[in-house]
DNA sequence: TACTGTGAAGGCCTTCACAGCG
DNA sequence: CGCTGTGAAGGCCTTCACAGTA
C-alpha cells in the first residue's frame, strides 16, 4: 500500500509515518497500563520490527530519549503526537452513507485520534435524512456547504466501486486534501492532495495468493 | 508457464503480489469494455506506476505479452487469476459481526474474486441467531467444526480491538492460514500463517501527518 | 516499427556496529 | 554499565536503457 512516492517529497518516508503511528498506539497502551518507562527493545516488542528501525525512524525527528534510560513514555507519546498532527482535533466526513459508511459512523475509535466524524453524505435520497450514531447523512450536494462551516479538510471514501472517481474529485474541488478512499478503487492523487487507498479485494487476493506459495 | 521460485520468502516482494492483483483488476475492467489487446503502458495508465515496473513485475513469473503486440487480455487475465490464485474458490469466514462484520457480509464485490463469504461468527449471544444477506451468525464455539466442513483457511477479522489476539489466536489454532485483520491492533503472523493487518486508524493519523508537512 | 523482457545502474530503506552519554 | 543516536554498509526494489522479436 503505498500509493505516490512522488507528491510527497521523500523527505521522510511514508513507511515510517506509518510505523510513528504505531508507536504511538503503543505508548498510549503503555500509558493506561501505568509504564511511565520504555526501551526502544520494549517498544517494538509487539510489532515486529527491529529497535534499531524504531530509533531510527525517530531520527528523522530529533532526539528524544535519555541514554542509557530509554524513553519517557509521557513524553514520547506528546512528541509523537505532535509530529503526526493528531495533537489538534480534526473534523472528517464520511462519504457514503451503506453498509460500510454506516459503520464507520457507528465506530468510536476514532475519537483517541483526536478525529471527530462530524458529517455524512450520500446521493442517494433513499439514504439521506437518517441519523446515524447522532450524525445525520446530508445529501451529497450539501457538503460544500457544511464542509466549509465545518473546516472539514479529510474524508472517508465509503461508496460503491463505479462512485468512487467522481466523488472523489467533487471532494477534492470543494477544499478536501485528505481522502482515506475504501473503495476498489484505486485513486491517483493531483498535486497538494494526499490519497491513502485501502482496498480490501487486493488485499484478499494478495493474502490468498502467499497462502498458495507457502502450501 | 514457468518454473517459479517456491521459496516464498523473499523470492517474490510483497508489493509485486499487491500490484498484480491491481493489474487483473485493470484488466477485467478492460475485458469488460471488449478491449483485447493492452500494451504495459496502457495498463498502468490509472495506477501510477511506470510500464517498466509492471514488466519487471511480470518477469517474476513467466513471459506473457508478444514483443511488438503487447499482451492479450483474455490470456494474461487469466494467468494472473492463475498466479495469484484465485482461478479457483475460496471459502472464506467472517469474525466479529459487530457494525464493520455485518457490512461485510452485505458487500457483493468479493465475489468476482472467487471468494464465498460462507459463515460469520461472534462471541456475544445477542449477535449470534441473526441471519444477514443469507449468512447465520454463529457463536465462536462452533468455528472448528463449520470451519473444517467448509475447508476455511482464510478469514477476515473484524472484533474489537480488545479481541482481536485471542480470536486470531483461536482462528489460527483450528486452521486458519490468512487472516485480513481489520482490528486497530497489529497482528503478528506465526509461522507458516499469513496476516494482513488494515489499519483505518493508522492510516488515517498517517494522513493527517502527511497534511500537515504539506503546510 | 512498436513493444516486450531483462541485465545493469541507481536510489532508497533497513541493518549494523559503535561512539557517546547519563 | 545500558541504551540511545547515527554514520556506514548492505540489500532490496525501482528505474533505465537497450537487445531482441514479431
Amino acid at each position: 500500500m503505498k500509493p505516490q512516492p512522488k507528491t510527497w517529497p521523500p523527505a521522510v518516508p511514508l513507511e515510517v509515518l506509518r510505523r510513528m503511528s504505531l508507536y504511538l498506539r503503543g505508548l498510549n497502551q503503555m500509558k493506561a497500563r501505568g509504564v511511565s518507562r520504555a526501551t526502544s527493545a520494549a517498544l517494538v516488542a509487539p510489532l515486529n520490527i527491529s529497535a534499531a528501525q524504531l530509533r531510527k525512524d525517530l531520527s528523522y525527528f530529533g532526539k528524544f530519549g535519555k541514554c542509557g534510560l530509554g524513553y519517557s513514555v509521557d513524553a514520547l507519546s506528546a512528541d509523537l503526537k505532535k509530529i503526526l498532527g493528531t495533537n489538534k482535533a480534526w473534523n472528517v466526513a464520511v462519504v457514503g452513507a451503506g453498509a460500510l459508511g454506516s459503520a464507520l459512523l457507528k465506530y468510536h475509535g476514532f475519537a483517541e485520534l483526536n478525529l471527530r466524524v462530524c458529517a455524512a453524505f450520500d446521493t442517494a435520497p433513499e439514504k439521506t435524512g437518517r441519523v446515524i450514531n447522532g450524525i445525520m447523512v446530508r445529501s451529497m450536494s450539501e457538503f460544500p456547504e457544511v464542509a466549509a462551516q465545518n473546516g472539514i479538510h479529510v474524508a472517508i471514501l465509503a461508496v460503491s466501486r463505479e462512485s468512487a472517481e467522481a466523488a472523489a474529485a467533487f471532494l477534492i474541488q470543494h477544499g478536501v486534501k485528505a481522502i482515506l478512499n475504501l473503495s476498489s478503487v484505486h485513486l491517483t492523487a493531483p498535486a497538494g492532495v494526499c490519497v491513502s487507498n485501502m482496498d480490501m479485494s487486493c488485499e484478499l487476493e494478495t493474502l490468498i495468493c502467499r497462502l498458495g506459495f507457502r502450501s
